[in-house]
DNA sequence: ACAACTTCGTTCGAATTTGAACAACGGGAG
DNA sequence: CTCCCGTTGTTCAAATTCGAACGAAGTTGT
């Protein structure tokens, strides 16, 4: 009767910190959810295209790539563009090098939406998080999480 | 000039920390999401409510006691209790000291099923997060997110 | 006891998300 | 140049999520 065919169990630490992590990403989702809603009328995912294309060279991103870094699917990107360029937020135009790939690229109205959006939000995020943390907290976390996601976006991405 | 009215931006290692904590966040719910899908025919969250269930007394919790617990919506409970009603993994009885209360109890069957998919799961969860990180990593991810859990709950429960 | 307020779980409609299937295109081996 | 396979973005149906509204039942203060 020994662990041959058991599974390793979480212990206690390894249990707090497993149900932290997902207790948090709720509850700080869900507040994050309601913040922008309320005060941007965006959810959270579609402020999150804002960011990235404003982060990204001419403010335009293909539809793949955008969506690898906000982790989504292709076609809840799809969906959420075409939201986005209802409201005219962000504008698609056609890949030069490639015929079949769209662009995603920030309207005027887009960046100005991110303009007015981002500090409410920033406030939030370190309101409940970062302040919330030490400095040596916030180091674990930023190096603990960035070897996880590495390493999940490899197994992801053979190649 | 000065920062009067503006934001206090993230910084460098600030943001790293909040774009690991949200990216590992979601490939992580991705891929358990997936492996549940595939190895048990559970979504994420059915698993957990089947998981808190069984580690309730008496294998049963009331339903907003639940969705507490699960940081879901009560609607979404709702939905979620029904469907693992359908699948026999739950059952619905009433409340005796509160007539307008209902409680979720596991089913045999759903014990089986809790049983069947825990080691699946919980080696998955090793494998991509318990196991990446160090002790010393563990601990402060259990307390630094069991704070900011805790500081958004009172938030969110005035009383 | 009564009114006012809160809590409970559900229902409803709308929005969102996902994976599979699809058509169209790129790109390299032969 | 072709054939073959991977990629690209979209569409589709199905599943899930949420908040608001609801009826019914507790709870409190007077």
């Amino acid at each position: 009767m020994s662990s041959l065919n058991e599974p390793r169990w979480l212990d206690q630490d390894e249990m707090a910190a497993w149900r932290g992590f997902v207790v948090a990403s709720n509850l700080l989702n869900r507040r994050l959810e309601r913040q922008l809603k309320e005060d941007s009328g965006l959810s959270h995912q579609q402020y999150e295209i804002l960011v990235h294309l404003s982060a990204a060279p001419g403010d335009a991103l293909r539809m793949t790539e955008l969506a690898e870094k906000l982790v989504t699917s292709k076609s809840g990107l799809t969906y959420q563009v075409t939201q986005l360029e209802r409201m005219g937020l962000v504008g698609r135009r056609s890949c030069p090098s490639d015929v079949r790939g769209v662009i995603a690229e920030l309207t005027d109205q887009g960046r100005e939406m991110i303009r007015r959006a981002a500090p409410g939000h920033v406030a939030l995020v370190r309101e409940l998080l970062i302040d919330v943390l030490t400095r040596e907290q916030l180091a674990v976390l930023a190096e603990g999480l960035g070897e996880v996601s590495a390493r999940l976006r490899r197994d992801e991405t053979p190649q």
